[in-house]
DNA sequence: TATGCTAAGTTGTATATACAACCAAAAACC
DNA sequence: GGTTTTTGGTTGTATATACAACTTAGCATA
């Protein structure tokens, strides 16, 4: 049979990642066989192993050869690109998330952003500014300048419901990042929203996402700097640079 | 034919990658089709595919349907793995480098290390602590552990000439790399040794890396925080952890 | 001229088959 | 009992084939 629009191999993928998540199969156990799967889902052995090798490559599975194909343990780091959301991983570590918008509006595109997003002078851009909390302490304020081209309806989402991390990442699925951070002094805006001690400095993190190479959203997340760590598998070139 | 020893998918991929050295095949133009390669390499079209499948995945090429496979502009972010050399960084910004040597010493691994390098309690690992300088002014203390098993070599080498990093992507190729950041309260040792004003935090990143799944060395560096930013197209998962 | 269609070429998905390489447990052997 | 061999199962590589989905350019038609 040759219907793509199913695409059997995404399927298969489906299924296993399905039982993984289910914990029928768990760390280190075996999945199916590719000629077990050829039985049970009623697909080509080609096909089935097309669906392990993708998942081993996404670091979900791993093989070895004259044994089987296993779960792999959690993935401290995946190879695919996943900028976690603040609200997902408050509420994984049992906290209480909220949030509070502070500003949700169309403006013109400030000067020093025009060059980024490749926008005229005078064009607009969207701009939010929100405080995201656990248990109503206040944990990371979230500036953000979003496309108007790549995310049209930014400013109609519900955003007391989802993160605009989470309506970009639907419209709009990332490709690319690019981050910096550094320890600023924190302005008294920051100072009061995020209740900070004296000269208490702010970590900022300064992203851009890419969607197939236009810019979406270019965002500065601002952390009380003593409370906070950044943890990550970086795959990649990264530098340090003097102000 | 069945030669696995050949692997002849890996051949085409060199066939290809070494035309697009040799500037055979430029950035964006074509390369040979599927069916193309199945003439010239005698191959059948499943291989073929699998290797420009996998340079795909590599991110050396690019796929159109209908239209062909091309060759990926120059990676602007390189799927390798590539951590600066802090002293390259300074000579190439114009400064002037120069370092400091505080500790150099083979000593029992610290318990906290232990599991983390593979060790047993009592055995034996490489310290060194050096602070780096731009123009004698101190922008980055280094304190790293070094695998024995990985570099048997680290205390012979003169780093007055070459950086513990130089030196360690010579003899283990890193593979990957795990960074923590974070700002920390700096200790009187680090007060006086970056010259940092009152109350000034440290930029610290931990960072560990790993050549073909062994632990080379977890090294820590820290840096004024007012003064330095941390760049990078983080191709990754990464994750915000509250301390 | 402008529009729509067709045909050829390309990548994408799927199947069926064959043998190689490897592993682990069972069987055969001494 | 301990060692070696066999056997069955698994992943890895390779081929041949078929059709789907898509792109482009050229041709036919209105």
């Amino acid at each position: 049979m040759t219907e793509q629009n199913t695409r059997l191999y995404i399927t298969v993928k489906e299924f296993i990642k399905q039982g993984i998540e289910q914990q029928r199969w768990k760390e280190h156990k075996r999945v199916p066989s590719e000629n077990e799967l050829v039985e049970t889902c009623k697909v080509s052995r080609m096909t089935a192993r097309r669906a392990l090798d993708e998942l081993t490559e996404e670091g979900v599975l791993y093989r070895v050869q004259g044994r089987g194909t296993f779960v792999a343990p959690k993935k401290l780091y995946s190879p695919m690109l996943k900028i976690r959301n603040i609200a997902e991983e408050i509420i994984e570590r049992g906290g209480n998330y909220s949030n509070e918008l502070i500003l949700l509006q169309k403006e013109q595109c400030p000067t020093h952003l025009l060059e980024r997003f490749e926008l005229e002078e005078g064009d607009d851009i969207y701009h939010s500014i929100m405080v995201h909390k656990d248990n109503d302490k206040p944990i990371q304020i979230e500036q953000r300048y979003v496309n108007p081209k790549a995310a049209p309806d930014y400013l109609k989402q519900d955003y007391a419901s989802i993160t605009p991390n989470v309506y970009l990442s639907k419209v709009a699925p990332l490709t690319e990042a690019e981050h910096q951070i550094e320890a600023r002094e924190a302005d008294p805006f920051m100072q009061v929203t995020l209740k900070l001690q004296d000269n208490e400095p702010v970590l900022c993190i300064d992203r851009a996402t890419w969607s197939n190479d236009t810019l979406v959203s270019y965002s500065q997340l601002y952390h009380p700097a003593s409370r906070f760590r950044i943890t990550g598998r970086f795959k990649t070139e990264h530098q340090l640079t003097e102000l």
